[in-house]
Formats: structure tokens, C-alpha cells, sequence
DNA sequence: CTAATACCATACACAGCTGTATGGAGATTC
DNA sequence: GAATCTCCATACAGCTGTGTATGGTATTAG
């Protein structure tokens, strides 16, 4: 019969993201996810080598679903709907909880920076191209892509979920920058 | 006669300092500390009553420098210059390694998060003040304000130093937006 | 039915960090 | 010059986390 009560490695990568996006990267460590979970280690270290290969695979599982959510945003502008505006719609409402607690480790790890900055290089050459389908010439879009990229960053990391109608207002600033 | 290898709180703090800007708020601890100034644990104990009130003093440490640099901004911008102009001139030619290792502890910290939103309500005070003066209105001035201040922590937290002809063109694209 | 395999519990040795208790050396005060 | 105070070293107990070794249970293969 299928046994329901064993563990795969993605359950453990689904509560240690889970983890890592609510008390972040200093709790990903077997002991207390195995607790957690109500198992022991000894499962921990049938599905990972030691505890850098699962930030490993924490990291990898991270960039999937990050890269995924650049391409969701994309699908979610797909008709008529300015892209950009949907997109800043959707991203300056979300928590970016997960976001926030990669960054912060990625500030002082070597691994997750990586990680960090191939999804930032991914995010800011989509973000580029939308401004410069706008008609913004090629430098001036870079810069202004990079400060949209850069504002929402600090949006991620300051973990202030913004009132209705302030966002509204800074959605409404920030395609104001980007078209001119 | 003057003990000069005597050490006070205030040189644990200055360590503290040195060791969060590199290596992060995981580093900040009593043992790694004592040995990184070669003295023992026993000093550590007898200048602060625990770990946590050393890190609390830390972060008023911080709150301090962080609030020096505001008046630092203003008093750099004294004569006719552009206030602003003069402010993101110099902040984005920073390393802001210190900046960094505060917020990513912040993440998932309440009292570092105490104090980074301490520092950050009288940044943006000032800043929204600064586009007010230009003469813009009160509600957009609030939102250009959290659009600058953001851009700073993106750039704070991505640690890219720009390049200079980059760096000029971000700082002029955030002056446009500021002005109109 | 037996053997192999997948998955996990338990136990052990080890390391790093905390906090405290105790004592000691150097300076200071009277 | 004895006592006191300041500052630090040492030693100890305890906790938490790591990694491994070993064994057990349940499922699957032959």
C-alpha cells in the first residue's frame, strides 16, 4: 500500500521553505525541522548528505519557483493589459516573505548570493525590456529598470504591507517612471 | 599608568561593529568575538550582562551612527548645492556593508527591526521633505519619497558597487523623479 | 517464503556557544 | 603596605546542533 506517512526529500524542501520564509535561514537546521515534522534526523540524513547539500536544494527549489513567478507575471498581463502595470500591481501586494528571508541570507552566504543574483539578472532583463517596449532608449530603461528593481526590493525587505491606497499611488509613481 | 590593554564596552561594541558589517549578525557572539580580540569570554561577561544586551547595545550603537549620517547628508549639502543631489551622490557611493548586515538581521529579529524602522521613518521624513521643497505635492511627495528610499535599499542589499558612469545615470534618473 | 531494499529510530561521539563561579594580577585608595 | 576595586583567565555544567553507526520495521522483488 502507499504509504502516506513516509517522507520524500521535496517534503522536507516544502517545510524547510516554509520555514526559511517564517523565522528564516538561521532555523533551517535538521534538529528543529525534524521536530517539526514529528520525525527524527535519521530521516533528514537518508534524504541529504549534511545539512549544506540541503541548503542546496533549498536554494535550487528557491530559483525555480522565483523564476517561475517572473513567468507568471507575464502570463498573468497577457492580453490587452499593460504587463508592466500588471505586474507592479501584483508584485507590490504580495508579502514576499520567502523573498525577504533568501535576501537576508543571501547578504552574508556565498551559495544563496548566487542564487540571488541569477534571479536578479533574470527579473531586471524582463523589467529592461518592458520599459524599453515603451519607447525608452536602451541606457536610460537599464537605469530606470534598475531602480523599479531596486524599489522593489526595498519593498520586499521592509516587509510593510502597504494601505490601498498608498500602493496605488506608488504603482501609479513607478509607471509614471518608467515611461518617461 | 594608563592600562592602554584594557578593554572597554566600547571597544567590544566597535568590534561588534566591524564583525557584523562582515561577517553578519550570525558572527556576533561572545566566544568568536573574545578571540578575535585575544581576550577570553571572562571580559565579554564582565562588560555586558549577556549575549542580548550586548546585541541590544549594538543596535543602539547603530541607531546612532545611522542617525549621524542623515546629519552628515544635510551638512555635506550646506551652501547652494542641491540637497538631494548632494544626499544621493553620496549614498550611492557607498559600500553600505554595515547598512546591509542591519536589515538582513532585521529580517527576523524585533528588536533590530525596532530599530531599522526607527531609522527609517526619520529617513523618510527627510526625504519627503526634500521633494516637498522642490515644490511637489504633499500625498505624491510621500510616495516618491518611499520610491527613492526603496531604490537606496535595493541598492543597500544587492551590494553591487555601480559603476561610475552607471551610478551618475541612476542618481540623475532619481533626481528627475524626485523633481517631477 | 525469503531476501533485498527503502525508510526511519536510537545512540554515540564531537564541537560550538552560553552563563556562572572562582580566583588572580594590576591599579587605586586610605 | 594592606585593603579594595577593576578587569580578566580559567574551569565547569549545560544546551543545541552535527554526523555516523547500527539496528529495526515495513514494503517490495524474486
Amino acid at each position: 500500500m502507499a504509504m502516506s506517512d513516509q517522507l520524500s526529500a521535496q517534503d522536507w524542501l516544502d517545510q524547510g521553505l516554509k520555514t526559511l520564509a517564517r523565522r528564516g535561514f538561521s532555523a533551517l537546521k535538521a534538529e528543529p525541522l525534524a521536530k517539526a515534522m514529528g520525525v527524527s534526523r535519521g530521516s533528514f540524513y537518508w534524504h541529504f548528505r549534511d545539512i549544506s547539500a540541503f541548503h542546496a536544494a533549498i536554494l535550487k527549489a528557491w530559483r525555480e519557483v522565483a523564476a517561475e513567478a517572473i513567468i507568471a507575471g507575464v502570463e498573468s498581463a497577457s492580453c490587452d493589459a499593460d504587463p508592466l502595470a500588471m505586474l507592479l500591481q501584483r508584485v507590490f501586494s504580495e508579502r514576499l516573505a520567502l523573498e525577504r528571508a533568501v535576501r537576508s541570507w543571501a547578504a552574508f552566504d556565498a551559495a544563496a548570493r548566487a542564487a540571488v543574483q541569477a534571479i536578479d539578472r533574470r527579473r531586471l532583463d524582463y523589467v529592461e525590456g518592458l520599459i524599453r517596449a515603451r519607447g525608452v532608449a536602451a541606457d536610460v530603461a537599464q537605469a530606470r529598470a534598475l531602480i523599479l528593481y531596486w524599489a522593489f526590493l526595498g519593498y520586499a525587505l521592509s516587509d510593510r504591507p502597504l494601505a490601498k491606497a498608498q500602493r496605488e499611488a506608488v504603482v501609479a509613481e513607478l509607471l509614471h517612471i518608467a515611461s518617461l
